[in-house]
DNA sequence: GGCATCAAGGTGGTATGCCACATGTATGCA
DNA sequence: TGCATACATGTGGCATACCACCTTGATGCC
């Protein structure tokens, strides 16, 4: 099935490829691409806050665009799940604690399968890089968060499509997305902690090692979720 | 099946039509929700056919509606993941087989932890509901076998629900409707061997015994997609 | 002063019109 | 006869206009 639209997206290029079959489709192609792409940055970002209704005309007019595009992209993006409609009006998602609990359960049991079905079928060339990656963050502590974050983003998605499955790895991929709707991943407690199970879990996948992988996988994302909740019972 | 075609717009005219809802009730509030409805069951059936591009403007006619309510309709089916766009060209999504067993696994990995939660949750009410029709069934073998997959849709929902995570119904559900787009569940080949394995499923649940009903799911399913198979073979 | 009433503005829902672009066909010229 | 050009037609994309509904607030009457 050569699906070889690989998950390492820098921010720069943007493959021109037709069959671009991605969550993300963005620019060139119309309209309603640009503001799926525009919205669903500014719902992550909560730009677009929380609780208070959506008004189709005062959003089109801050967009500058017209209410037809923007009400596709809003249907779109209900279709997504992203956003809710009450009797008519318009909300962003509320993601309860409960409610992304349970998304991280569903990852957990999704991932932890996607790793075991990943164990010695990742790129070996994508492997080296991660690894470089993650050791040189362990070297130097000068990188910022968002690095960190989109570097264990880069790990996971590469795992997920390395698991055999397409439909898998997008299911996944929408299930995150979904739970970064109630908070964009948290500063890892002790980010060397977090960097050692990274490298145990590409350890075991490289190894080809399916128990371990699952293993390190469950793990890892046990600590999340514990880091997670220490997080939010400070506040 | 007749294609409701009633361009009439005279004002104050819209009667709260009982579109029986058969897959959601989701009807009666507006146009949309109503196109989602009838297009969602015609995508099922095939009534709109695979491989051939979708043109709105037809589209609109037949249905008797305008292109602006069609095309957000259509919108949210794209983001549900029911249609896709290829340079602008509409067509109901391709699942291919390898595809549909990816979405069975994924269900199985799913609905077996779903069963496993459910066990000792359900409401004894539907509970018994649900056996006295599985029993009904084994008794009177008239009845035809859209009443046995409604049946077992009904199961399946029942647990899903009772599993006390809305998330993760509404996930099931949806991976169920997307394979659901490959081809409606089969008839069972010997009815009577599901329906054992439904009120053995029904029973583990009903004892909350966690690890059974697990199994039991997990049996039930496998036996599902053998059923498929075999059917599929044998074409 | 209190209550009822109506107007004004905001909202989402829907229909329609226009545009750019692609395609296929027919016509006209060499 | 053959090729090229132009028109007719179909498509999706987008903007706008109008509608029914609801909320709100001000006005006027009791």
């Amino acid at each position: 099935m050569a699906t070889t639209s690989f998950g390492i997206r820098t921010p720069s290029a943007q493959e021109p490829g037709p069959d671009a079959a991605e969550p993300f489709a963005e620019s060139g192609k119309g309209l309603v691409d640009r503001l799926h792409a525009q919205l669903h940055e500014m719902l992550l970002t909560h730009e677009i806050p929380l609780g208070v209704p959506i008004s189709e005309r005062q959003l089109s007019i801050r967009l500058g665009v017209s209410r037809t595009p923007l009400r596709e992209t809003l249907r779109r993006l209900e279709g997504e799940g992203f956003i809710q409609r009450n009797s008519g009006v318009l909300e962003v998602r509320r993601i309860t604690l409960e409610e992304f609990l349970e998304l991280l359960k569903i990852r957990r049991l999704l991932e932890v399968e996607a790793a075991g079905d990943a164990a010695g079928q990742i790129d070996p060339h994508t492997l080296a890089g991660l690894r470089a990656a993650f050791e040189s963050l362990l070297s130097e502590e000068v990188r910022d968060n968002r690095q960190r974050i989109a570097l264990d983003l880069e790990l996971h998605r590469a795992i997920c499509n390395a698991c055999g499955s397409r439909t898998m790895a997008e299911l996944i991929e929408q299930v995150r997305r979904k739970s970064m709707l109630f908070a964009t991943p948290p500063v890892p407690g002790d980010f060397r902690q977090t960097v050692a199970e990274h490298l145990r879990l590409l350890d075991a996948v490289a190894a080809g090692d399916k128990t371990h992988a699952r293993e390190a996988m469950a793990e890892h994302l046990d600590h999340v979720l514990n880091n997670i909740l220490s997080r939010l019972m400070k506040r």
